[in-house]
RNA sequence: GCUGCUGUAGCUCAGUGGUAGAGCGCGUCAUUGGUAAUGACGAGGUCGGGAGUUCAAUUCUCCCCAGCAGCACCA
């Protein structure tokens, strides 16, 4: 190999030779000229790279092609750019921070004075356009630190210049040239802004705080999507469409599960329907756990104040907390944010032997926690809500045990309502705000540590994310759009024990500390039944429905028999409705299906005459007819809770 | 809490500086129809709340409340 000469591997791990300094779009062009025209960035030893950059060393690359997934996070990331430029452009005195490709799309935070609005969107993307049909060469320069500084500052960049500041000493500074304009960027870059091509679409501007922290300034960012061509972008664009559709709160409207008004923010009006969801799931969730050697407990919902100073929540949680004024003790009182501390009660009101150990509490509690006005959310962030709660009191030998049931608990639950396939951990570790010794908190967290070794689920770690009491393995799930909610979840608490001095008697007769676990499978019955709604997209299995079986006539002639099966229906314990209106039953099927009612059973003159009933299921246009008893049996049995 | 947007009939939404309209739903009547909307007629609104500008405010301005999207928060 002669010394100006690189030798490069390729992914089937054939080489080729070179002559040092080559670029990606050299040996693109070398291997086929349509392989040329899709590269759009190239990756040398693993590390994604400008198609322009010059090979000075023997190494093995890449070519990647603008339809590969790499190629369609530059075109996002590109589109960003495009977008900033384009801004500018438009809005002189516009700064440009960070803009980032994300999921399915782009977003690029912007300081100004005045904020946009969506009706300047048309204008940028006009510019967008122009800027891409003009196909500037992205162009890599590496500045010197000071310079770049004095460049951005002197440009009335501020915060790029911050950035540039804040980047670590050894940092290459590498700022892209578009054209006549220059942002900072680590890169890289697809070739020329044409490659962006035309499959974007700004979607929606709003507030972004500065590195996301609420004490800087608040940013305004917009955000967008692009994809690799106009079919793709328009598909995505109907799947947020349909997704949509599945929003509990317009389900809920529809469905008539539930409303929320003015007077009541953060609160559920739950009507017939929903309740009834609610307390079949709260039913399933009894026996579930009475099943699991669980005993079932109640608290109260308002205590003095001076108890939750013994419990820390005065101090880490007040803000949180609806507070009560009491005339009468001079004391506030306060709604239990968490009825952790109630149950502690109960653990007191006997002295507890190491016999009675692992005593596992169930509390199904209704909390209530004064959340941000922005936050709130349907069901999924409510001010009131049940709590699917339980305490564990445990020695520490029990300990890891106790909660690997628990999560095999959890993860039973979540199969039975078809919801497992959705979950992923977040292993959440102590955070700023705490209580409690480092010891305690290690222990803890190592606990938790090696029951992830021995759970079979997938899990990431959510650093500093914990209670302010305790280490915690949260249970996520997605709603239709894929927001991310917390539902289930363990926490390992060495600290409430203590501050809420609890104790039992070991086998040697002198008193310890128990270790205290906290753990919800649902979370909040009310987030839950949100996230299932989207999940099911309002077509809950049969045993929760809320309408299991509508029974429709044909004709006046059939009402007599009609009511003769909704009688069976109802005597075989199924919750079932008599539709003998006097309308078609065209019309009839389109409201029950948009009802979301799982079986109609549709009688005339014929089924009367037989005693048949003429089934069809929700999802299906098929048709049965089939014997009533054997109808009315079969529904019975399928609609028999998991449990 | 922050930024932007929204709030009109039970629901979805249109509209206007001179106190309002559609579709669906609801009621009545006719129709007895075989698997995703039968027809006609009718009832129904303090235009989220408060203040201001104006001869006149649902419409314009300000404040408050609630909701939507995102950010921050989420024990």
């Amino acid at each position: 190999m002669s010394s100006n000469n690189v030798t490069v591997t390729m992914p089937d791990n054939s080489t080729r030779e070179y002559m040092q300094g080559t670029t990606g779009t050299g040996i693109a062009e070398d291997i086929s000229k349509s392989l040329a025209k899709q590269a759009v960035a190239v990756k040398i030893n693993g590390k994604l790279c400008d198609m322009s950059l010059s090979i000075e060393q023997d190494c093995s690359i890449e070519i990647i092609k603008r339809d590969s997934e790499e190629g369609l996070e530059l075109i996002r990331h590109d589109a960003a750019h495009v977008m900033a430029q384009a801004v500018q452009n438009i809005f002189p005195g516009t700064q440009v921070t960070i803009g980032p490709a994300i999921e399915n799309g782009f977003y690029y935070d912007f300081a100004r004075n005045e904020p946009f609005s969506t009706e300047d969107f048309a204008a940028i993307e006009k510019e967008m356009h122009k800027i891409v049909e003009r196909g500037d060469v992205f162009v890599r320069e590496e500045w010197d630190r000071k310079e770049a500084i004095a460049y951005f500052k002197d440009k009335g960049e501020m915060y790029k210049a911050e950035l540039i500041e804040d980047l670590p000493e050894d940092e290459v500074i590498s700022v892209y040239r578009q054209g006549d304009w220059v942002d900072l960027c680590r890169g890289p870059h697809l070739p020329t802004t044409k490659h962006v091509g035309t499959a974007f679409k700004l979607l929606k501007v709003a507030g972004a705080y500065w590195r996301g922290d609420s004490n800087n300034a608040m940013l305004s960012r917009i955000y967008g999507t692009a994809w690799r061509d106009e079919k793709e972008l328009k598909a995505y664009l109907t799947q947020i469409e349909e997704a949509e559709k599945r929003d509990h709160r317009k389900l809920g409207n529809e469905m008539d599960l539930f409303h929320f008004q003015d007077e009541a923010p953060g609160q559920v009006f739950w009507h017939d329907k929903g309740w009834t969801i609610y307390t079949e799931l709260m039913s399933y969730m009894r026996r579930k756990v009475k099943s699991k050697g669980y005993q079932e407990i109640n608290t109260p919902q308002m205590l003095d104040s001076r108890f939750w100073q013994a419990s820390g929540h005065w101090d880490k949680y007040r803000e949180n907390m609806f507070i009560i004024e009491n005339a009468e003790t001079d004391n506030p009182a306060a709604l239990k944010p968490m009825s952790c501390p109630g149950g502690a009660q109960v653990y007191k009101a006997h002295l507890r032997s190491y016999r009675e150990l692992p005593l596992r509490m169930a509390e199904f509690g209704r909390v209530f926690r004064k959340e941000a006005s922005g936050a709130r959310h349907g069901l999924m962030r409510v001010q009131a809500f049940t709590q699917d709660d339980a305490h564990i009191f445990c020695t520490h030998d029990q300990l890891e045990d106790e909660v690997v049931a628990m999560c095999d608990l959890i993860k039973e639950v979540y199969t039975d309502l078809g919801m497992a396939e959705s979950i992923t951990v977040h292993f959440a570790t102590r955070p700023e705000q705490r209580i409690g010794s480092e010891e305690d908190w290690d222990r803890a967290e190592n606990a938790l540590r090696k029951v992830l070794d021995r759970i079979d689920m997938k899990w990431v770690i959510n650093e500093g994310d914990g209670a302010f009491y305790a280490p915690k393995l949260d249970f996520v799930l997605e709603d239709a759009i894929g927001r991310q909610w917390q539902c289930g979840t363990v926490q390992v608490d060495m600290n409430m024990p203590r501050r809420m001095t609890l104790e039992y008697v070991g086998e040697d007769g002198e008193r310890h500390v128990p270790h205290m676990v906290h753990r919800a499978i649902l979370g909040s019955v009310e987030r839950f039944l949100g996230v299932m709604t989207e999940h099911y997209a309002g077509k809950f299995p049969l045993w929760l429905a809320p309408v299991q079986c509508v029974v429709a006539t044909v004709t006046g002639k059939a009402d007599e028999y009609a009511s003769e099966v909704y009688e069976a229906l109802k005597a075989a314990g199924i919750r079932a409705e008599l539709d003998i209106r006097n309308e078609k039953i065209n019309y009839k099927v389109r409201e029950h299906s948009v009802q979301k009612v799982p079986a109609l059973f549709v009688v005339g003159a014929r089924e009367a005459d037989e005693k048949t009933v003429a089934i069809r299921r929700l999802g299906s246009d098929a048709q049965s007819v089939v014997g009533l008893d054997e109808a009315v049996d079969a529904l019975k049995k399928e609609a028999r809770a998991p449990y």
